[in-house]
DNA sequence: GAAGATTGAAACCTCAATCTTT
DNA sequence: AAAGATTGAGGTTTCAATCTTC
C-alpha cells in the first residue's frame, strides 16, 4: 500500500535545494579543523561546555545531538588534550559535571574566531536588508524545525476510561489559569469527572494529546443542544502550558473534525471568549467563520464568540457540497495515528 | 601571534545560533531512512543519480561533497542492491555512467516524499507570509555561501613577469566584450604588454586574480598624470566572466587601495563609463564618491564617470583624517594575503 | 603521465552491553 | 532497579595507495 499521497506546499521543493546547499556547503566549509587540532564534534563540544554551566556528560550528548557513547569518547579526548577538567563530584558522585581549563577557553576562543569569520564572511557581500532578511529567514526556519521535533515527541490517541482523571484535572487547571471558573463555564459541567463515558462515540467523541504517558491535553464533539442533529459542538479543547506553541492545537482540530466527519455531521460549531485570542486565532487559521449569535442551547452563557465550519465528511457534501479547507483536511486526515504533526499554529485553551 | 583581530557582522551571531539549530534537527529528523533501507548518503546518492544525466561515481562525489572513495562505494552498494545501474561505457571506458533502474526510480520517489513531508510539516503551521519569508532568507543564505566557496578557490597576488601574456589577453577580451575598444580608451595604451614593468613599485602596483595556476583577472592603480602627487588612479580593473558574480571585485580592489595606501597616497581616483553599472555599483558600495568632472589627463576621453575615495593610509589621515569606512578597509586589510574573501558585491570590468 | 575509479588502513559515530553509584 | 557513564563491535567516512584506461 502506498502511502497517503500528499501536495506539499509550494514553498517545499525551493526550500529543500536551498537547505541541501546549505548543509553540504557549511559540511565542506567547516570540515576539519585541522589548524586547531580539533574534530568537528570536539570543536561543538568546547563551545557547549563553555555555553552550559555544570554540564555533564549526558547532557552534552543531547544538546549536541550525539550518542552518549561518542560524548564519552569527545570529553575524554578533550580531557586528554588538557582541555576539558571534569569537576568536583558533588552530593551525587555519578554526576561529573565538565568545565573549560584555561588551555580550553583559549581553544574555544579560536573556534568561535574561525566560525564567525566563516559567517561573516559568506554575509559581507551582501547589502543590509539582504542580510537581515537572511538571518530571518533562517532563525524562522530554525524555530518551525525545532517545534516540529518537540510536536513529534506528542501523540493523538481517543480517551480511555483510565484518563479520567489527569483530563478532569487538566480543565480545572486550565480554566482556572484563564479566570473561567465562574457560573456560566463548562467546568461546572457534571461531565468533567467522567469524560471517557460522556464522549463514548457515535454521536460523541473525545481525544488526548499524550506525551511519555502523560495526558498533557485534549479535545472532544458531541451533539449541539437544542440544535440541527446534523450540527456537533467542539468541546473541551485544553492544554497544559507545556503544551502550548507547537503547533499542536491545529493537530488535535483536525483530528476531532475527522472523527465528527465521520460521525455523521456536516457542519462543527463552538463557543469561546472574544478574550482568547490566540484561540480564536487557531479556529479561524482552522476554517472557521465568526458567527453573530449562538446556536443551539449549550448553557455556556458566559461566551461572548460563537464560530462555525462546514465538515468534509459525506454529510457535508450531501449538505453543502465539499469545500477547498474541507477536501485538504480529508486527504491528509488518513494517514496513521495522526501523530506526526503537520499543520497548526499555536493553541490555546478554549471554554465551551 | 594571534590572528587578526576582527569585528563580525552584527547578523552573525544570531545567524550561527540558528544555522547550529537547523543542523542539528536536520540531521536528528532525516538520520537513517529505516523505513526506506537506505543510509542518507546512499538516498542522496539516489536522488543525485536521479536529477542528473550521465552522472559519473567522481561527479557524484564532487555533487555529494563526499570523498571520491566514498562515492565509489555507496555506488557499489546501490548496484548490489539493484538500484543503481552503470550505464554502457561510451568512447572512454573509463567513464561508467550511472542511471536509475526502474527500482531505484521507486525507492528514490519515497526519499523525496519523505523529505517533503518533512518539511511540509515545518512549514505548514507558518503563515504564507512567514513561510515565503523563510524559503527567501534561506535561499538567501545557501546562495551567500555558495559564492564564498568558489571566492575561496581565488588567490590574490601582485603580478609577476610571467603573467605579462595572460593579463593583456584579458585585457583586450574584457574591453573588446564591452565595445570599448575605439579611440580613448586603455586598450590601447603602450602598456598592455607590459605590465610588469608598468606596475613596478613604488608608486604603481597591480594585482592578479588567480585559479589554479590560471591569471583570471587584475587591477592596479599608479600616479595620476597631470594631477596632485597625494592622487593616484585605479587601472586597468579587469575580471574575466567566469570570475564576476562571486564578490571577487571588492577584494581585489581592497587589496589595491591598502597597497596605494601604503606607497604613499591619500586619495584614489577612477574613471569608468556611465554604461558599466555593475562597475559603479561595486565603486559606490567601497566608499567611492562621484565627481562632477574628471581629475588629471589620462587621456582616456572615452569616459563620461569619475570617482574617488580618500585611502586609509597615513597620507589619507595626514591630508583629511581616516573616515569609519577607511579604518574599517585598514582593520580587515591585515590580513595574509587577502585571498580569503570577505567583502565585496559583483565585480565588473572598468575601463580606465 | 593523467583521468577515472577502486581498495586498504584508520578515524569517527552508533547500537548494545556493561560498570558504578544511588 | 534506575540514572549516569564507559566499553566492545560494526558501519560510514576519509586519506593514501593502487589499478585501469586514455
Amino acid at each position: 500500500m502506498k502511502p497517503t499521497p500528499f501536495e506539499p506546499l509550494p514553498e517545499v521543493a525551493p526550500l529543500r535545494r536551498a537547505l541541501r546547499e546549505i548543509v553540504r556547503a557549511l559540511g565542506a566549509l567547516e570540515r576539519g579543523q585541522p589548524e586547531l587540532g580539533l574534530t568537528d564534534s570536539q570543536a561543538h563540544a568546547l563551545a557547549a561546555i563553555e555555553r552550559g554551566v555544570e554540564l555533564t556528560t549526558g547532557e552534552l550528548a543531547a544538546l549536541l545531538r550525539l550518542d552518549k557513547s561518542t560524548a564519552s569518547r569527545v570529553v575524554a579526548e578533550l580531557v586528554r588534550g588538557g582541555l576539558v577538567a571534569a569537576g568536583e563530584p558533588g552530593d551525587d558522585r555519578r554526576r561529573k559535571p565538565l568545565r573549560l581549563t584555561a588551555k580550553g577557553r583559549a581553544r574555544v576562543a579560536g573556534v568561535h574566531e574561525r566560525a564567525d569569520r566563516q559567517v561573516h564572511e559568506a554575509l559581507a557581500p551582501l547589502g543590509e536588508a539582504e542580510r537581515r532578511l537572511a538571518v530571518e529567514g533562517v532563525t524562522l526556519y530554525a524555530r518551525a524545525l525545532d517545534r516540529l521535533e518537540r510536536r513529534r515527541a506528542f501523540e493523538v490517541r481517543p480517551i480511555a476510561r483510565r484518563d479520567d482523571a489527569a483530563v478532569a484535572a487538566i480543565i480545572r487547571a486550565v480554566m482556572t489559569e484563564f479566570g473561567a471558573s465562574g457560573p456560566g463555564f463548562a467546568i461546572h459541567d457534571s461531565e468533567v469527572d467522567a469524560m471517557y463515558d460522556a464522549y463514548r462515540p457515535p454521536g460523541a467523541g473525545y481525544f488526548v494529546l499524550e506525551r511519555e504517558g502523560r495526558v498533557t491535553g485534549g479535545a472532544g464533539f458531541g451533539p449541539l443542544g437544542g440544535g440541527d442533529a446534523g450540527v456537533c459542538e467542539l468541546r473541551k479543547m485544553y492544554f497544559l502550558p507545556e503544551t502550548r506553541g507547537l503547533g499542536l492545537g491545529q493537530i488535535v482540530l483536525e483530528r476531532v473534525q475527522q472523527a465528527a466527519a465521520a460521525a455523521g455531521y456536516h457542519t462543527m460549531y463552538l463557543e469561546t471568549l472574544g478574550t482568547m485570542k490566540q484561540a480564536r486565532k487557531l479556529y479561524e487559521a482552522a476554517g472557521f467563520r465568526k458567527l453573530g449569535g449562538p446556536l443551539g442551547s449549550t448553557g455556556h452563557f458566559g461566551c461572548d464568540a460563537w464560530y462555525a465550519k462546514a465538515l468534509g465528511g459525506p454529510a457535508a457534501a450531501a449538505a453543502e457540497g465539499g469545500e477547498a479547507q474541507a477536501a485538504a483536511s480529508r486527504a491528509r486526515g488518513g494517514r496513521k495515528a495522526g501523530a506526526r504533526a503537520r499543520a497548526a499554529s499555536s493553541a490555546q485553551p478554549k471554554k465551551a
